[in-house]
DNA sequence: TTGATTTTTTAACATATGTAAAAAGAAAAT
DNA sequence: ATTTTCTTTTTACATATGTTAAAAAATCAA
């Protein structure tokens, strides 16, 4: 079965009617290491799963880059303003790793949930889900110091520690990479 | 009209049907100035709307206390992941002002979710926005030194200003109540 | 292997912000 | 009016983290 479907189908079940209306519409792309996916500025039209891979969401703010968020594979990811809204993107999505993936554009979308009341509620557990993704990385972002944010990503991020670069890791936690080699020197 | 029913109609129109399912199912009630509406580490069963007042949702780290979001009338609110996952709340949620509320219970939100397509459309929309200004909310976060931190919050917030005290203002930047002093006392 | 490029660490210095405590000011209570 | 309580500002000091630059280590290409 599909990965993407056996995604969505876990969240909450489709009807036939919808599972076939919904593959029906996918499209399959790729994308090499460091190519851009959406660019800061362009409105992001499609909502994406990763059947391999790794992303990051950043953008660039007074020289400094921030990294919002890492999507890596069996997971949908969007910009998630500009998606919703569909307006401009305030982040550049890009390509860690070679990334596979199957997307559905917005207007899709639309119409599956405007159709199909089974997968609007999956969307809505999406959303929802997005919502509390959200609030706790604002929670985590207040509690720490440095050190207590780099060890929470660890453990947040162990099995993908080894595919991201220090750079992108001090990026996330919003910290210089010096801060972060400091952190990592000490006992 | 009642103030909630138009504020979700807004977001997307109601059937006459759901319409009557939903308002038979508000219950209200006030708290006054002080007092909590959901205690850190009980489960929120309930989404709120504001007809009338001021609330915050807050949390204490390490002796400082961090605000996580502000809401005001005529604005939906719940403890987000504590709602959606039915799990205990991290955040305490109280009442800034006398506030009057209309709430709908969870068993209820999702009744009418199944119910109603056109109810999940607005709860679909409403966990979408959350979303969004989570995010918006992390990228201020990352952005700013805390003089640019208050600058965007005195104009996001400026209609609220004169109801929050300056130690909630500086609560909700993640910085000590003396540094938005000196803020605010430079040119 | 060797050289080139990228990533990570280290050093030196400047500064923004936290902590603690006290003073000043405003609001509430009696 | 006077006292009490709460809020805001100010001062002095300690420290975490940013910046810049250079060195070291790791990775990649030829």
């Amino acid at each position: 079965m599909d990965p993407f479907i056996a995604h969505l189908n876990a969240i909450s079940p489709l009807t036939a009617e919808a599972l076939k209306d919904l593959s029906s519409r996918f499209k399959y792309t790729s994308f090499k290491r460091g190519e851009i996916i959406n660019q800061e500025g362009t409105i992001c039209r499609r909502l994406f799963f990763i059947n391999k891979g790794l992303v990051k969401h950043y953008y660039i703010h007074k020289d400094r880059k921030f990294i919002v968020r890492f999507f890596s594979e069996n997971n949908v990811f969007t910009v998630l303003d500009s998606f919703i809204l569909q307006t401009p993107a305030v982040f550049t999505t890009i390509a860690i790793e070679t990334t596979e993936i199957t997307m559905l554009s917005y207007e899709d979308i639309e119409e599956l949930c405007k159709k199909h009341h089974c997968f609007e509620t999956i969307i809505r557990k999406i959303f929802g889900m997005a919502a509390t993704i959200n609030l706790k990385r604002i929670k985590e972002m207040f509690d720490g110091d440095a050190t207590e944010l780099y060890e929470s990503f660890i453990i947040e991020y162990h099995d993908l520690l080894q595919r991201i670069s220090l750079g992108d890791i001090a990026g996330y936690l919003g910290i210089s990479q010096v801060t972060l080699s400091r952190i990592r020197a000490k006992p």
